[in-house]
DNA sequence: CGCGAAGTAGCCCGAATGGGCCATTGTCCC
DNA sequence: GGGACAATGGCCCATTCGGGCTACTTCGCG
């Protein structure tokens, strides 16, 4: 099965996978909402999944795929998100992770070797997502001020902002510098974009 | 022609092409580089660029292009490029630019309006495109100075790292918030990526 | 019931930052 | 030669930030 918002993409895809005599397209969605549904009606051995989707991302879909069908195999199919998102992804039970870009080959390599149990993550990526793993996560107050820090808010500001003193937005400050392991609010800003924890502030 | 260092993305739009009497696909390009040998001898009527390529960008591909066929009709397929990269291109000599996620209709009528001389950007990119022209370059060295503030570096660090006294640093900072319109190095930092005016800081 | 985590808030203080303003040295272009 | 501008560096000063510390309340969980 095949999940993508981008037409263009499905249609290359299957155009690619229908060269082979093993290989068979038996649904496309274009949004996760309609993925899980398809995924329950056809049952495929295999899913292709982006990521960034309009209706529900693939992470979400993922996780509720995989809810209902723990044996389920998704293999995500990527351009270029954020670590985030695709250790998010990860953890929700997909399989694997593929770079949009690669080659014909080894993105059937690993269809059937996901297809077999035995697609293997690229070591670099394994290791990172471990570490991503052991991180300590944000508490929920804390992703806010960190929002408000990559939108350039002075803590002042983010205390006005929030309803609380200055002195509180300091203290939550020095903890998201701690558990990100950073050393000022500009490290802190470009770590959160890049490992997608808020995303890109929206232009004056 | 296509452009595109993505196969799939080649494979699907020649998909979506064919079933169109009145187009043709004359040659596909992975490359930049490519793409310039292949214009000269294909001369297609109209060009489908990606931005994002390994070897030569998208922009600098266009501008090359554009250089020896300034009547070239180059259309660019964009699936999320910063605005930075879209504005250049179009500074480039791009006739227009198209999300990859549009819908086949349009994405047809935008190829012969290009075709026609007749397309049209949309009237809120065509807004910002004309701020961003209006906006004043950063110099190499204040791009050097953005650079490293966006890896989080403190003042007196990018002097270090520059061989300069903490203070040409400082009033390099001064003239970069001044011209991105921002209060801080922070919103400089989350600007410049957003703007594409740097590059994503590697992870540790 | 007690313990810990999260959120709140205060204190102190050194360092970094941002904003004035000015000067000198190049270099490029008219 | 003169003018514009980038790059360099200096000075002063108010504000902000980051770090260390303590402390209280409120929760949820065992």
């Amino acid at each position: 099965m095949l999940v993508d918002d981008h037409l263009v993409v499905r249609v290359g895809l299957r155009g690619l996978l229908e060269t082979q005599p093993d290989l068979t397209v038996v649904a496309e969605a274009s949004g996760g909402a309609a993925a899980v549904a398809a995924f329950a009606e056809h049952r495929p051995d295999v899913t292709l999944m982006d990521l960034r989707m309009p209706d529900m991302g693939g992470v979400e879909a993922t996780a509720a795929i995989r809810a209902k069908f723990p044996d389920a195999r998704i293999l995500v199919l990527t351009t270029f998100e954020t670590e985030e998102d695709i250790f998010r992804v990860l953890e929700a039970g997909a399989a694997g992770c593929l770079l949009k870009n690669t080659e014909t080959k080894p993105l059937l390599e690993a269809i059937r070797a996901a297809h077999a149990g035995t697609y293997q993550l690229p070591p670099d990526i394994a290791g990172r997502f471990a570490k991503w793993r052991a991180m300590p996560e944000l508490s929920a107050r804390e992703r806010e001020v960190l929002e408000l820090i990559v939108r350039g808010r002075s803590n002042k500001e983010i205390g006005t902002a929030l309803g609380v003193a200055e002195n509180t937005v300091k203290n939550h400050v020095k903890v998201i510098l701690d558990k990100l392991r950073v050393q000022d609010r500009t490290q802190a800003a470009t770590t959160a974009l890049q490992r997608g924890l808020v995303s890109m502030p929206r232009r004056a």
